[in-house]
RNA sequence: UGGGGAGUCGCCAAGUUGGUUAAGGCACCGGAUUUUGAUUCCGGCAUUCGAGGGUUCGAGUCCUUCCUCCCCAGCCA
């Protein structure tokens, strides 16, 4: 089937999960008619059982890039087909041909793919277009017109949401409401031939104007468009609303589990009629989908509203729809985070019908679980400060440099070792030296002594400051027999070990040090401009020097900086002459910083 | 104010024919191991399920009243 690496570890109970069960077990979907190909009730007639046991799909519009949101929708239903049995169906909805673009498409693919998941089910690519059923749209319409179930409205947009009525007061009908079918399906036939202007009229579906649903007042089904499409071009001037064509799409593909977010709850009943209406005339075959609505996600100090998103990008506060700050699947995926990692955390935040805040502890949390037994370790410092051993020349030799080496993962030995130089001068970090130590620090101050990991143990003798009270160069002295992996080293114990790189061997590298974009956890809270609570801190560049082994790593490739965080090789600017990397995630602390 | 939903630990979330001590994860707090103040390991972390009544031998699970939050009046999806 689908996706091929996942664990198959055993899944917490959820309310979809149960109601799929409860439909596999009644056999609601048995009788379901499916040659791998979408069509109308004539067309599936023939055709032999479905041999998925459930059809899920996931219907993005291919008008902007997908965020961690959607990876919950697409662990959801991918992995509800896989762990069921059946089939999930990439479907673009593409409705509304003003905002939707090839460039999406296939950004959507990318992202779908990268997750882990493919929609290929017994040699059959099951993805498929709205676009790809306008013209089974048209004749549904069609049909509904001819059976008095829809009209043509000649009243204006102004006019329309007057009539609607309002959450405590009815509608009132239009003057077009009672047309004849005939007239209607002429006018209907007339938008399609572009014989009117956009806005003059519109299909509306015949229910009931006085519903306590307003989505049931006749809610409108075709607008005209005179807007090229990405797929269809100018074949068309009519363009079904996502209303009438989601319903009608998941009944062609066989869809048994239409799945989506609550604020379509109240369009079930519509989608219902929909389907209900079109299997009694005969141009849909049952059974139908059923639509079942759960909470979206909503994670900490981000924003996920594809306008917000736009806009950061659009107006230049972050680098693009991949800016490794953003919450796009790119981004995140730019920022080091993997696809382990995000199914991880859609499998960890459950699936409910209550709206619910995500701490992004928790996708963080499932980020270093995923990494830390695979990512290869390193020494980097990110904000150096000169270390220079006083004694070394008398002790090992002017010029003399100790070949020191680490494990490349400090649990898997066989994954071997990294090799790298330790001399008189090394750089630390910046922080890892204080003239005047606070209770409980153990690092470097005049007087500790501290190991360098995978080096010597070094007593701090003191350091130079310059007019400012900054520190340029922190002064110690080498500790004789107290290399690391020899007889000596055990023999002088130290609370303190701390990373460096010899300043003869270390490789300079651009280090991205991101942050939360957004200094609330909830930007938009109350109405408050998203923008005015951006982190101006979001985004630190330091130049540090890693170790040397690292200056081949390949760009997308994780790894350790010890004592850091998580880092990834920047897909887009890192090169063998010009390191970069993102800090994806801190390591715990459990000192603070 | 009409309709549709939701309320279980700081953040998520199991729990559904009512039955004994309310899963698990994240976060947090110990303690052990550790040449990452990381990881790992052990231990702690809801006498209580939005609130009040009621039914019952027994209720997070049933009834009832109330409270709070979210969604719906696009020719967007």
């Amino acid at each position: 089937m689908q996706p091929t690496d996942l664990p198959s570890s055993p899944k917490v109970s959820n309310f979809l999960r149960q109601i799929i069960e409860a439909d596999l077990a009644s056999g609601r979907d048995a009788g379901r008619r499916f040659a791998g190909l979408p069509g109308d009730a004539q067309q599936l007639a023939t055709a032999p059982f479905d041999a998925a046991r459930i059809r899920t799909r996931f219907p993005p519009e291919p008008n902007g890039y997908l965020h961690i949101g959607h990876a919950k929708s697409i662990c959801l239903n991918f992995g509800l087909a896989q762990d069921f049995g059946g089939v999930c169906h990439l479907r673009f909805d593409d409705t509304n041909p003003e905002k939707e673009d090839d460039e999406y498409v296939h950004a959507i693919r990318d992202a779908v793919r990268w997750l882990g998941f493919d929609w290929v089910a017994g040699g059959v690519h099951h993805e498929y277009f709205a676009s790809d059923y306008f013209e089974f749209m048209w004749r549904a319409a069609c049909a509904l017109i001819d059976a008095g179930l829809a009209y043509v409205d000649e009243q204006s947009a102004d006019a329309m949401r007057r009539n609607r009525g309002t959450l405590t007061e009815p509608g009132v009908a239009s003057p077009w409401r009672d047309r004849p079918a005939t007239e209607s399906r002429q006018r209907f036939e007339a938008m399609r031939a572009g014989q009117h202007p956009e806005g003059s009229m519109v299909l509306r579906a015949r229910i009931d104007m006085a519903s306590p649903n307003i989505n049931l007042r006749d809610p409108a089904i075709y607008r005209i468009k005179f807007a090229e499409h990405h797929r269809t071009g100018n074949a068309w001037c009519i363009y079904p609303m996502y209303t009438f064509a989601h319903p009608i799409e998941d009944a062609l593909e066989r869809i048994t589990h239409s799945i989506c977010t609550l604020e379509f709850e109240d369009q079930r009943p519509f989608y219902d009629w929909v389907l209900g209406k079109l299997a009694d005339l005969g141009v849909l075959a049952r059974p139908l989908p059923h639509q079942h609505e759960f909470a979206r996600l909503n994670l900490g100090y981000v924003v996920t509203s594809k306008r917000k998103l736009a806009q950061l990008v659009n107006e230049g506060y972050v680098a693009g729809w991949d800016d490794p700050r953003l919450p796009t699947i790119a981004g995140l995926r730019r920022r080091g985070y993997t696809a382990a990692s995000l199914r991880s955390f859609a499998e960890r935040i459950g699936v409910t019908k209550s709206d619910s805040w995500i701490d992004y502890a928790t996708l963080e949390g499932a980020l270093r679980e995923d990494l830390d037994p695979l990512a290869p370790r390193a020494m980097a410092v990110l904000d150096p400060v000169r270390l220079v051993l006083t004694n070394w020349n008398e002790l090992m030799g002017a010029g003399t440099l100790d070949d020191c080496q680490a494990p490349v993962h400090p649990h898997r030995a066989e994954w071997g070792a990294r090799y790298f130089k330790f001399g008189r001068e090394l750089w630390i970090e910046r922080d890892d030296f204080v003239l005047d130590p606070p209770k409980g620090f153990f690092r470097l101050f005049p007087g500790s002594r501290v190991r360098l990991k995978y080096g010597h143990v070094i007593e701090c003798t003191g350091a130079t400051l310059d007019a400012q009270g900054r520190v340029t160069e922190v002064q110690a002295t080498l500790v004789a027999d107290t290399k690391s992996g020899t007889p000596g080293a055990a023999a002088v114990k130290v609370k303190g070990v701390i990373t460096w790189v010899a300043a003869v061997d270390a490789v300079p590298a651009e280090v991205r040090l991101y942050e939360r974009l957004f200094t609330e956890a909830q930007p938009d809270a109350g109405g408050r401009d998203f923008l005015s609570v951006l982190n101006p801190e979001s985004l630190r560049i330091a130049q540090a020097w890693i170790e040397p082994g690292q200056a081949s790593t390949q760009p997308g490739q994780s790894v350790q900086f010890e004592r850091h965080g998580y880092f990834v090789a920047d897909a887009k600017d890192h090169a063998p002459g010009h390191l970069v990397f993102n800090r994806t995630a801190t390591l715990k602390d459990g000192w603070g910083k």
